[in-house]
DNA sequence: AAATTTAGCGCG
DNA sequence: AAAGCGCGCTAAATTT
């Protein structure tokens, strides 16, 4: 053995392997010095946190070494049938610009060319976001209203649409047709992880995908998938907190009693035809209202922008409403839950006194804004809530891991998670999955707080449809009688689409 | 040519 | 002038 004191080496005087060597030597010891000054810092709460954090470990290294299997066919049809989509529009939009507006060599990506058109060759009067001159989605949206813009506005959109999809579809996935991420147990100021692209190279943040794209994520053979979400979980912990604060247990009395988001669409709808049935209402809930987006996914915005002190203007421009549909209802909202306004008093004057917080589940964050900053209480107001729920789901999700409920993880999306194991044991598994899950956390005053879970079943993780995507998710009840669809080799399928000329 | 910043947009 | 929070990625624009 042979000891190199690296303040007095010359690098010359070694060969490159033995430099590698030397590289992760320091690597590994100056973290470990690291650690020694750090440790003795610890105080009860972030000692907690950082034991929390290494025994995450476990669970998000297996997922990110496992990966999830892709449907490459499928994927590689996708890509092609929205590539076509977008070479069409781009064609169009190119000669409607250039015809008509005379700009050439104009790029639809490249928001300098689109401010020209729009705001100099156009003269449309310039929409601001924040003072700036913008060309996003709401701007866009707004110059509908102008004639000569709204052929090109709605080519935008779709491009725009079409190309995110094939941003996030041709991410380049490893060699055994598996996407992996990379997750970041402390990426995050509030103790949820971040995901981004694998140590190869490969893969993506899988925290962000959207709804229309996840039917490509397929369970391994013999493998069927759950997905486990938390119901209204942040909005429990809002609760729970209000409950230990002043004892006021409205809000989570709301939560655990019915369907809450429904029912801030009642409070902004009230002229909709509501049965006043919890299935029906939810049914009237979950009617398209804005793109593919129902009204109650836009009362989740603005329940949860409401909580965490969101104002009328934005939420309504959120949320696709009018000003006044949120200027009523915030009213009528801290009405009937006084314990909201409260509590942002309370997170005041505690970010005034000390400048940091203890969440729910003994996460403490200091918070370095200003603390004469709304933003910086907005933070503060934002932390708790959402820090805690991923405590929770975290803290489930390593009971799963550490369990014999014979599943394996393979995603965390903040507040759920993604599983699989073999099809013929799902209805011995999913209670026991559920079992680790729903472990109740203990209040004050004698109460407790127990965030339910979903459990959705399938082989895919896209949404399950009867002519679309019959191999989907579709909520566990127990006794799902599906078979998965049979793979079909490559020259058994039918022809779908004749060969493009040109 | 490479590195960094900006704008836009997806999710919870 | 604007006022939910938390992330990561891409293409274009800008700086070095």
């Amino acid at each position: 053995m042979k000891i190199i004191d690296t303040s007095t080496m010359i690098e010359d005087d070694f060969d490159k392997f033995t430099l590698h060597q030397i590289y992760n030597g320091l690597d590994a010891c100056v973290t470990y010095e690291v650690l020694d000054a750090l440790l003795p810092q610890l105080d009860n709460y972030t000692a907690g946190t950082y034991e929390f954090s290494r025994a995450l470990q476990g669970p998000a290294l297996e997922m990110r070494l496992r990966g999830v299997r892709i449907d490459n066919r499928r994927r590689q049809e996708v890509i092609e049938e929205y590539y076509e989509s977008l070479s069409a529009l781009e064609a169009q939009l190119e000669y409607i610009v250039s015809e008509g507006c005379g700009l050439w060599n104009f790029n639809w990506r490249s928001n300098s060319d689109l401010k020209e058109l729009f705001y100099v060759r156009l003269g449309i009067p310039p929409i601001r976001k924040q003072g700036r001159i913008t060309v996003d989605r709401s701007a866009l949206e707004k110059m509908e209203a102008y004639t000569v813009a709204k052929p090109i506005v709605r080519h935008l959109e779709a491009m725009r649409d079409i190309g995110k999809k094939i941003q996030v579809l041709k991410t380049a996935i490893d060699s055994d047709c598996r996407i992996r991420t990379s997750y970041n147990i402390g990426g995050t100021s509030t103790g949820r992880f971040s995901s981004s692209f694998s140590e190869f190279g490969t893969g993506t943040n899988l925290q962000n995908i959207e709804e229309s794209l996840r039917s490509v994520f397929i369970s391994d053979p013999g493998m069927k998938m759950a997905y486990l979400d938390a119901q209204q979980g942040e909005s429990r912990v809002v609760g729970a907190i209000e409950w230990n604060l002043f004892r006021d247990g409205r809000y989570l009395d709301a939560c655990e009693g019915g369907d809450l988001h429904t029912a801030v669409a009642k409070l902004c709808w009230p002229e909709l035809d509501w049965p006043g049935d919890l299935a029906g209402d939810r049914e009237v809930a979950e009617r398209i209202y804005y793109r593919h987006y129902d009204r109650r996914f836009m009362c989740k915005k603005i329940g949860h922008g409401s909580n965490y002190g969101g104002k009328p203007r934005t939420l309504a421009a959120q949320a696709k409403v009018d000003i006044d549909v949120i200027s009523d209802f915030q009213p009528k909202y801290f009405l009937a839950f006084p314990a909201h306004l409260r509590w942002h008093a309370d997170v005041q004057q505690r970010l005034n006194r000390t400048g940091h917080l203890v969440s729910l589940t003994g996460r403490k964050r200091w918070f370095l804004g200003r603390r004469s900053d709304d933003s910086t209480l907005r933070e503060a107001i934002a932390y708790d809530p959402q820090g805690s729920l991923a405590d929770i789901l975290n803290g489930g999700m390593l009971n799963v891991w550490r369990s014999t409920v014979g599943c394996q993880l393979l995603m965390q999306i903040h507040d759920a998670i993604l599983i699989q194991y073999p099809e013929e044991q799902e209805d011995k598994i999913i209670p026991k999955v559920l079992k680790q899950l729903e472990q109740p956390l203990a209040l004050k005053h004698d109460r407790e707080l127990v965030i339910p879970y979903d459990a959705k079943v399938g082989w895919n993780w896209g949404k399950y449809d009867s002519s679309e995507n019959v191999d989907g998710l579709k909520t566990w009840k127990g006794g799902d009688t599906r078979q998965r669809t049979k793979e079909m080799h490559l020259l058994d399928r039918p022809v779908r689409r004749a060969y493009r000329r040109g």
